[in-house]
DNA sequence: CTGCTGCTTCAAAATCTTCTGAAAGCTTGT
DNA sequence: ACAAGCTTTCAGAAGATTTTGAAGCAGCAG
C-alpha cells in the first residue's frame, strides 16, 4: 500500500498510536509497550504477533516481551482462533475496567510500598535528640513526613474507593467536590 | 562526619530522600531532581546549592539545571539570607499547596493536550468509510476514542475541581464516594 | 522421528537520558 | 575598572533503557 492510498482510518489510527506512545514517556511507561496496547484498543478483533510488528515497525523480540508485560498488568490477554496455532492478543475492551486494572496494579506496586516506606521513614527518626541543630532537623522531618503520610493515606483511601465502585463513580466525585465548594 | 557517628535524623533523611528519588522513577520525572526536592522539603532552613552537592554527591551543574527546572514547575523558590551572596532555595512548605501545583502543572502539560490530541484523532478518522474492513475499523476506533474522550474529560473535571478547592475537599470527596457504595 | 511454525529469551547493539566539569556570565565590593 | 565569589550553560562522557536478532524451545502434522 502506497502512501498515498493509505485511508482516512489508517492515518487516524496512526495518529492515535503515537498519541498514547507519548502519553506514556510522561507516566514512566515504556513507549512501544502503550504502542501496542494502543493497537489493540483500537482494533476490532484480535490482532497476532506478526501484525503488531509490522504496524508499529518492531522486532518480533520486542513485541513479544512487551506483551509478556502488557499481560502481567493483566490489561491484555492471550487468545485464540480455532484451526489457527497463532496466539491472538485482545485487551480489556471497558475504559473504566481499564482504569481499574491499572489502578490496582499501581495502587499494589507504588501507593502502599510508599506508605510502608514513610513508616519506617519517621520509625527511623527515632526520638527527639538533645543538640540545638538536630532538633530542629528532626523536627521539621517528622511534621513533613507526617504530612505526606496523611496526605497518601487519603489518595490510598480515594483509590480503594474507586475500585471498589461502578464506572461513573468517578464522575459523581467530581460532582460531589464542586458542591463542597 | 564518620559513618559510625551518624545521627538517626541523618539516616533517616537518607532513606526519605532515597524514597522519594525511587517514586520520581515511576512518574516520569528525574531522580536526582525529586531528590533535591526531598532534602528541601525535610531542612528546616533554606538550603545552598553547595549544601545540596555535598548531601547528594552531584555535581554543581547538575543541581544548577534541576534546581531551575523544580522552579519551571513552581515547587521550589530561590530565598536569600542578609549579608550573604548565595542563593538559597525552599520549596513550598504546605502539602496540599505542592499538591495542587503539581497538578496544575501536569493538567496544562498533558491533560489538555491530551484531550485536543484526542479531537483531532476524531476529526481525522472522518466519515464512515465504504469497504466492509475500514467500516469495522472505524466504527471500534471511534468508539474506543470517544470513551476515552469521555474518560478524560471527567478526569479533567476532578482536576479543576481539586484545584479550586481547599485542603480537606480530597479527604471531604473520598468519605462522600464511601457513601455511595 | 523430523521438519515446520511460532513463541520466548537474552546478550550485545543502539538509542536515549542524565551527569560532569570546564568555560563563560553575572553581580557586588573595593 | 577589576577581582572575587557564585551561578549557568553545554559538549562530551557516563549510565540506563530499549531494541534487535539469533539461538533455543515447544507443539504439531506428516
Amino acid at each position: 500500500m502506497t502512501d498515498s492510498s493509505v485511508s482516512a482510518i489508517t492515518i487516524a489510527r496512526r495518529e492515535f498510536v503515537d498519541l498514547w506512545g507519548q502519553m506514556a514517556n510522561h507516566w514512566g511507561i515504556n513507549r512501544t509497550m502503550s504502542q501496542i496496547h494502543a493497537l489493540l484498543m483500537i482494533s476490532p478483533e484480535p490482532l497476532t504477533a506478526e501484525q503488531i510488528m509490522e504496524e508499529l515497525q518492531i522486532s518480533r523480540g520486542n513485541v513479544s516481551m512487551n506483551l509478556r508485560d502488557l499481560i502481567n498488568w493483566g490489561i491484555v490477554r492471550r487468545t485464540s482462533l480455532p484451526g489457527d496455532r497463532r496466539d491472538f492478543f485482545v485487551t480489556e475492551q471497558d475504559v473504566w475496567s481499564m482504569f481499574q486494572i491499572i489502578l490496582r496494579e499501581r495502587k499494589k506496586r507504588e501507593l502502599d510500598p510508599l506508605l510502608s516506606r514513610l513508616d519506617e521513614c519517621m520509625a527511623r527518626a527515632g526520638r527527639k535528640p538533645e543538640t540545638p541543630e538536630d532538633k530542629a532537623a528532626h523536627e521539621s522531618y517528622v511534621k513533613r513526613v507526617t504530612e505526606l503520610r496523611d496526605f497518601f493515606t487519603t489518595f490510598d483511601r480515594l483509590s480503594s474507593a474507586l475500585l471498589d465502585n461502578q464506572p461513573g463513580s468517578l464522575a459523581k466525585a467530581v460532582k460531589l467536590i464542586d458542591k463542597l465548594v
